[in-house]
DNA sequence: CTGTCTGA
DNA sequence: TCAGACAGG
């Protein structure tokens, strides 16, 4: 998924409360399938409610949004439109890797195997209504919910350039190439977590990237990042075999653009321009419209309880706290509603 | 992932 | 009180 810059832009640890009063563009789509990866049981099995609905996602955005919020951060949720066209091939490919990860799911479940979780992870994928419920819970949890045209990732990254959002908020790097000033990643509760299968705990912390101190310290502009980009390989082209980072970095500061590296690579890249235009001028609106509004307490209980039957007592304490730290917000930090 | 319960 | 195990839907 994304782009792999690997670890050629620094990557700033930071606090979740040194975001305290900050508005984050975070990446819906980007995030729900997160959601939806991690949170399931041991057999690899997610939330699933009476009517067979997967819920994991929004359990997630649920307990995880409402933390965020306790640390005086402001969200957006920016979700995809139609994806680009030439995505589809990607797309394509991803759709028969997770097929073959379903498979491989149902073999390991069916002898209790231990890999069922790993198979049931890369199997991931959004359908029916999941969407729909993610915004539908966002807007009744009081958030600005944003339909991008296309890309999410673009769109969260023109609303930080316009300055109404301090951050992008996405695991991927694709907002760096969509010119997100600064894209934070790990935006979740901070402090150990285990990781599952080994007895091992891993401190996680947020990751800032920054965009123009990152440009400035590699000695090249962003159109050149989205050539080392378009080497190494987008959502919307496979990139060079055998080349990552560290090389295409090289080829680009040694040719200025990708057109030398290519050359000296003997190599080319199809639709290079149009990916490249889709980096540089996005498809995203000026449209937008950036409003918290005071959580509509029992409609989420209602949807979550009735509709998707999660339990009462823990999404009446989920929103509680949500009301009382937004009203906290309102109060200490800039207008919210 | 996150909240809750438990057992020292 | 606080890791660690476990369940959530």
């Amino acid at each position: 998924m994304g782009v792999d810059l690997g670890d050629l832009f620094e990557r700033k640890e930071i606090e979740l409360s040194e975001l305290k009063g900050k508005v984050i563009a975070i990446d819906a789509y980007n995030t729900l399938y997160q959601f939806l990866s991690i949170i399931r049981q041991r057999d690899g099995t997610p939330l699933i409610d009476s009517h067979g609905e997967i819920t994991s996602h929004l359990s997630g955005f649920l307990y995880r949004t409402t933390n965020l919020v306790e640390e005086g951060i402001k969200p957006i949720f920016v979700f995809d439109g139609t994806p680009p066209e030439f995505k589809n091939a990607i797309l394509e490919e991803r759709k028969s890797i997770r097929a073959e990860a379903m498979l491989k799911w149902e073999e390991e479940k069916a002898v209790g195997g231990e890999e069922a979780l790993k198979y049931a992870q890369a199997s991931s994928h959004i359908r029916g209504n999941m969407i729909e419920d993610a915004k539908k819970l966002l807007e009744l949890m009081g958030f600005p919910v944003i339909q991008a045209p296309s890309e999410g990732e673009a769109q969260a990254a023109f609303i930080a350039r316009n300055g109404d959002a301090y951050a992008v908020g996405s695991q991927d790097f694709d907002a760096l190439l969509f010119g997100a000033p600064v894209v934070v990643r790990n935006l979740a509760a901070t402090g150990k977590r285990k990781l599952p299968g080994k007895g091992i705990y891993v401190d996680v912390k947020c990751e800032v990237i920054e965009l123009e101190s990152g440009l400035r310290k590699l000695e090249i502009t962003r159109e050149q990042l989205v050539d080392i980009a378009l080497l190494v390989g987008t959502d919307y082209n496979p990139g060079i075999k055998g080349i990552g980072p560290k090389k295409a970095l090289k080829l680009i500061k040694k040719h200025g653009s990708i057109e030398g590296a290519l050359g000296e690579t003997g190599t080319d890249i199809s639709h290079m321009a149009e990916i490249r235009e889709l980096f540089l001028v996005p498809d995203v609106t000026p449209d937008y419209e950036i409003k918290w509004k005071k959580p509509a307490s029992s409609a989420v209980i209602e949807f979550l309880c009735k509709e998707h039957d999660f339990s009462e007592a823990r999404v009446s304490k989920a929103v509680e706290r949500l009301v009382e730290a937004s009203e906290e917000g309102q109060q200490t930090l800039d207008k919210w509603f």
